[in-house]
RNA sequence: GCACCGUUCGUCUAGAGGUUAGGACACCGCCCUUUCAAGGCGGUAACACGGGUUCAAUUCCCGUACGGUGUACCA
């Protein structure tokens, strides 16, 4: 049985990098007709923002990645948010102590930080020195069990065994080796008694029977630690797979300050769930083959850990641009209608039936990147009080004669078999043109300006004809008086 | 500093000893055209470097360089 679990920590919104994270594991465990929970890792009080955790389910929801067990839904190995698992994790804790394999220490932080800075200048790597500082090994069982007593702040480490090297089997990323020198002695259970993220994790990770844990790289390095607390509770490993960053343009981590980061932003500047979740799952991950646009369930059968790549990946803002117009384009057309009327409703726009959505949709959308957009790029259909014209135009459309005249000739002959078809139409247009002797293109433009008030758009035939000759003649003869 | 991970066009990537090194985004050009798009066609552009191994290395091995992550009583 596959299980799998995205821990995210509620310290605030909801990063895109974390999204991804999700997603992987939404699709494999979907893929392998297994089990995807939520866990809430709020072992750090200091860092613990009030609706944070709401916010992030709202994103995820909001992306479509639901879970089949978790705080908000409940499950057979709750509770699933860590803070309300406190004592089980001393328990754990207690075990470790008492087969050996953790310590009580009780330096402060200045000891502790006296202890770095020597060995900085010794230029040895910063390392918890068992030997020398205050933990039961140097200062005895019976000064420990004292200390003890007397309630004095203490911690618990992770005894690591000196002389042993950590292998390990990574899904995407083949054999890893670490010595286990390199291996600092992790504190497992702080002195305020909450467990950190080493212990609360593996702990969490073997109850809740989790069978792959797909993270981010940035956990690699302190695999060994938890590979290391795996064989101390003499526990089955699970599959790590840890895949590779999101990064900005100079390859950092991503983060702020390069542009949007958080889920919200992406919400908020119209992208469509699942052209972010298909870029987002392009990133980092194909199939082998040279498919770019998958349904959500083409996603879930192809997906697998092996074909995830090593290196990180930039985020690419432009192709997620270029993402969200394949989606505009491939939606249907009542579906975006539903989505763009209520912003329509508003701006308190008056040709607002679904229908007329629909085909002003059809007529734009290969024009824009956001379906939102419509509402500013089509807004003369939506309302026939136009915005200004910019003086420029305005004056050379007023101080052009001929087009006025020709402008004229098109409103008289005006009827509806002008918008009936294209052919009648541009035979209207070139008989205005023509008996004014202007060419058609230099009657088109101006034309064009007048009944939309602006440069570019769908063509103009089908532009008319949705607006219908009412609307157009009025238009004309607005502008002509 | 140390540890780990990584390195194919500007970007995301395909590639698993012998390929004209493929695709997508972006960019440029042409076509289409009633503007802008969309679409079609075409183009510029990559195997970090040095050693091996091999008849043959982008591909395997070892170094180097560069980059990233980690190195907390944060996750």
């Amino acid at each position: 049985m596959v299980r799998v679990r995205f821990a995210p920590s509620p310290t605030g919104f909801l990063h895109i990098g974390s999204l991804r994270t999700a997603l992987y594991n939404s699709l494999f465990a979907k893929g392998h007709s297994g089990v995807c929970v939520l866990r809430i890792e709020d072992t750090d009080r200091t860092r613990f923002v009030p609706g944070a955790m709401e916010e992030q389910i709202e994103s995820l929801r909001w992306a479509g990645i639901e879970f089949d067990e978790g705080p908000h839904i409940g499950g057979q190995y709750g509770p699933y948010v860590q803070s309300e698992r406190f004592d089980i994790y001393a328990q754990y804790g207690m075990q470790l102590i008492e087969n050996g394999s953790a310590y009580y220490a009780f330096d402060t932080a200045e000891e502790l930080d006296a202890m770095r800075q020597r060995q900085q200048a010794a230029g040895i790597a910063p390392k918890y020195d068992r030997s020398s500082m205050r933990n039961q090994y140097t200062l005895g069982e019976h000064e420990t069990q004292r200390l003890l007593g007397e309630h004095a702040e203490h911690v618990i480490r992770l005894k690591v065994p000196l002389h042993s090297d950590i292998r390990f089997h990574d899904a995407v990323r083949g054999e890893v080796i670490v010595h286990g020198r390199e291996i600092d002695d992790q504190i497992l259970l702080k002195s305020d008694g909450f467990p950190t993220y080493h212990l609360a994790n593996v702990v969490d990770d073997h109850l809740m029977e989790i069978s792959h844990v797909i993270r981010a790289e940035e956990w690699l390095p302190s695999t060994p630690k938890h590979i290391l607390l795996y064989e101390a509770f003499g526990w089955e490993l699970p599959v790590f797979a840890h895949v590779p960053l999101l990064l900005n343009a100079d390859r950092s981590k991503m983060s702020k300050r390069h542009g949007d980061v958080m889920v919200k932003d992406f919400i908020a500047r119209g992208y469509f769930p699942d052209a972010l979740v298909n870029y987002v799952a392009l990133c980092g991950w194909n199939p082998g083959t040279e498919q770019e646009v998958f349904s959500r369930n083409a996603l879930e059968t192809m997906f697998s850990l092996e074909r995830v790549s090593k290196a990180g990946a930039i985020f690419d803002y432009k192709k997620l641009d270029w993402m969200n117009t394949e989606y505009l384009k491939a939606t249907p057309l009542d579906v975006l209608a539903d989505n763009l009327v209520p912003m329509l409703v508003e701006r308190k726009y008056e040709f607002t039936t679904a229908e007329f959505v629909k085909n002003v949709i059809g007529l734009l959308r290969e024009r824009v990147t956001f379906l939102s957009e419509i509402v500013e790029f089509g807004d003369y259909f939506f309302s026939d009080s136009l915005n200004p014209l910019d003086a420029e135009t305005e004056s050379q459309l007023i101080n052009n004669t001929q087009l006025k005249q020709a402008l004229q000739v098109f409103r008289d002959d005006f009827s509806e078999t002008v918008l009936a078809s294209h052919e009648a139409f541009t035979a209207h247009v070139q008989a205005a043109a023509k008996a004014s002797e202007l060419k058609m293109g230099a009657f088109l433009k101006p034309l064009r300006q007048i009944i939309t008030h602006r440069n570019v758009g769908a063509e103009l035939f089908d532009t008319m004809h949705l607006l219908g000759m009412n609307r157009c003649i009025a238009r004309i003869n607005t502008f002509l008086s």
